[in-house]
DNA sequence: CGTAAGTTTGAAACTAATCAACTGTTGTGG
DNA sequence: CCACAACAGTTGATTAGTTTCAAACTTACG
């Protein structure tokens, strides 16, 4: 351990800081606007999870006791139906929290679809930390702020467009998330299924299939492997998309 | 002013609290949360506004610097494609804070449907109130959770329920509503037109319309005056609601 | 009372869903 | 390493539910 280029004083004085400087989602999380002590707190009451590709992260009707940070992978929201219809209310990427909508139970299933590493906090602890952290306060007010405006553009979405003004919409959407998260622009990857896709937009995986050939066809988008898609003529789908 | 039988010391503490303590809905807004003091200072820096029926509170685009607080009436909020469709995200009664996902510009439109009475709020001036106020805080971000629960519950309409479902939903949730607004269980008063209500639901007026008529068919409602309704079968309706 | 706006009803058209078959991909065990 | 199974995705034909178009009807209001 004296080996290690860190500050003798640092390592004593807040160990469990440490895993936070290495976490590649400290730049976008609502951890960032932590002072010190804070993140120290937040850090000490967490614990580091990691899930495989399908495992639940928490369902509908369990207790909300646990909020979660993702720091790597994809996870996807859904809400369930009695007759096993099913619609997508999200996808979250690093960076993403999962936790302001959750009440005393949570409301909906939340399922990684990749491999997930996420930060673990438990309510209660979580909400004692808010009482003395008017940044975290702050900064979680203006995510569930931009939740709401995302959850009301999706109603649009959901209630007013085409299948395919759907798709441009999601594909775009996707693309600009990749971008702010350092991906290649113009290229999307689809780690979700059709299915996923599917029932986030209100449609068949068939409708979806056939809007992406049609979008191939017309020679806004190319199949990639693994699912993934190359946007060639972006400004043609945003156009779709917000028409 | 002598002969007002107010405590003197109050009407000179606090004279501006004084419309505050004649509020019908101050049991049901954010303000209840307030103490005496810092209730003072929101109702200090509010106006009282009135709007006609078809009068816009704000519009998308418009700078987010007023928010409301509905004291009575009710408001539409509705966002608009750039070739006419329309979704209407939601509908507001008294009590209903409007400004939780406002940003530094509104992103949809705001239009009284009756005549509505609101406290309007400079955005500055709330927020720094909200600076020294964490019960309002917790109260801002409790409805912001809840609005997300909302939302999330009407992407599954607008993303899978059925026309009947969709209306059933609407029907039971609007009978709720009243309800807990201390109104005649099993009646549905729906100030706003179809078109609004079909727009609300990703429908459109023709198919709302088919299927009130089915529900009154079967005998789950009744027809009243001014566009009201009887639930007579409520359990049915919330059954075909939730399936 | 007459007009305009809102609502209901009917018939035809259309979008997306359903049903079905086929193709491609991924992962596993012989 | 290949064969095979299981799953994911595409394509085609048909159907169903909702929209669109059109007209009659009702309600609200000056």
């Amino acid at each position: 351990m004296s080996d290690i280029a860190a500050p003798v004083e640092r390592v004593l004085d807040d160990p469990c800081v440490e895993p936070c400087d290495a976490c590649a989602a400290r730049g976008v999380s609502i951890c960032r606007v932590l002072p010190h002590r804070q993140l120290r707190r937040l850090a000490d009451c967490m614990v580091e999870q990691e899930f495989a590709a399908g495992a639940t992260l928490f369902g509908d009707g369990d207790p909300g006791g646990a909020l979660f940070n993702i720091t790597d992978g994809v996870v996807k929201l859904f809400k369930l139906m009695p007759d096993g219809r099913r619609q997508v209310i999200g996808f979250l990427f690093r960076g993403d929290f999962l936790g302001v909508s959750v009440g005393d139970h949570h409301t909906l299933w939340a399922e990684a679809i990749t491999p997930v590493r996420a930060c673990r906090f438990p309510r209660a602890a979580f909400y004692n930390l808010l009482r003395d952290s008017p940044e975290l306060y702050e900064e979680l007010l203006s995510r569930a702020a931009d939740e709401l405006r995302v959850a009301q553009a999706q109603m649009v979405l959901l209630g007013r467009k085409t299948a395919q003004e759907r798709l441009a919409t999601f594909l775009v959407d996707m693309a600009d998330r990749e971008r702010r998260r350092g991906a290649v622009p113009g290229l999307v990857t689809l780690p979700m299924t059709r299915s996923d896709i599917a029932d986030y937009l209100g449609l068949t995986i068939e409708t979806v299939s056939r809007a992406v050939t049609a979008f191939e066809t017309a020679g806004f988008v190319r199949r990639l492997d693994r699912g993934a898609l190359a946007l060639l003529q972006p400004d043609v789908l945003a156009r779709l998309a917000r028409i």
